[in-house]
DNA sequence: ACCAGTACTTTGTGTTACTATATAGTGGTA
DNA sequence: TACCACTATATAGTAACACAAAGTACTGGT
């Protein structure tokens, strides 16, 4: 899918706080995982902009570790505050879904006229 | 839902055009549907930056009526451009809801460990 | 010595929703 | 008359975000 750029504002960040919570994790390693996922075009800089955002607004602890495979590595985890944020993304997440779902359904109705 | 802003982004554009789909319609209406519809924080400023760019990508048919009710109304219809526009966004939507209830469901699946 | 892969960082850009404000027409009411 | 609420369009400026592009640095293989 190309081109999504626009959609996935907001819902990014929401992905990055996501996929923190699952346990210990790093910039490059949550890059690889939300290309897995499917926003195949998702590169290091624009996750570097979003941890380092969540880094300025404290809801992540940091711990620097070495590694075998090339530089030190930043891996984060979600304290109480990215926690709480991200409960509130799904939030808000889970409202825009419903409320484009209703548009949609609108839409199929309207087509059976 | 309060201050959803970001997540509006790219979104609010593909409702503006779904609800013109649906028949000949001006700015002041789809502000009072979109709120309707749930986005309930939508001004018409917002409304109108966004028909304006409808406007230049040629995505709508214009015409101006008489109204007893104030001014002048501009109403808008989806020409063919439009169409495919709005079709490709419910596309790109479809790709990114899937892809955002996979990150969701993992999650769950997590949970439960 | 060179390169690919891993890993982090910074600067600048474009797009978008939003804020605030202005303009203007109609109808009601004090 | 003067004022206000509602209808209706428009614009200039702002903040937030994903993204592009480039750089730095460490490891291992050829």
């Amino acid at each position: 899918m190309e081109n999504i750029t626009e959609l996935l504002k907001g819902i990014l960040e929401g992905c990055v706080l996501e996929i923190i919570s699952r346990g210990e994790t790093y910039g490059y390693e949550i890059t690889q995982q939300l290309r897995q996922l499917g926003f195949s075009d998702v590169v290091e800089g624009t996750v570097y902009t979003i941890t380092m955002r969540l880094e300025k607004q404290q809801l992540v602890h940091i711990e620097k570790k070495a590694s075998t495979m090339g530089p030190p590595r930043k891996f984060y985890t979600l304290n109480e505050a990215g926690h709480d944020r991200l409960r509130i993304f799904w939030e808000k997440w889970a409202f825009v879904s419903d409320k484009m779902q209703e548009l949609q359904q609108l839409k199929q109705e309207g087509s059976t006229r």
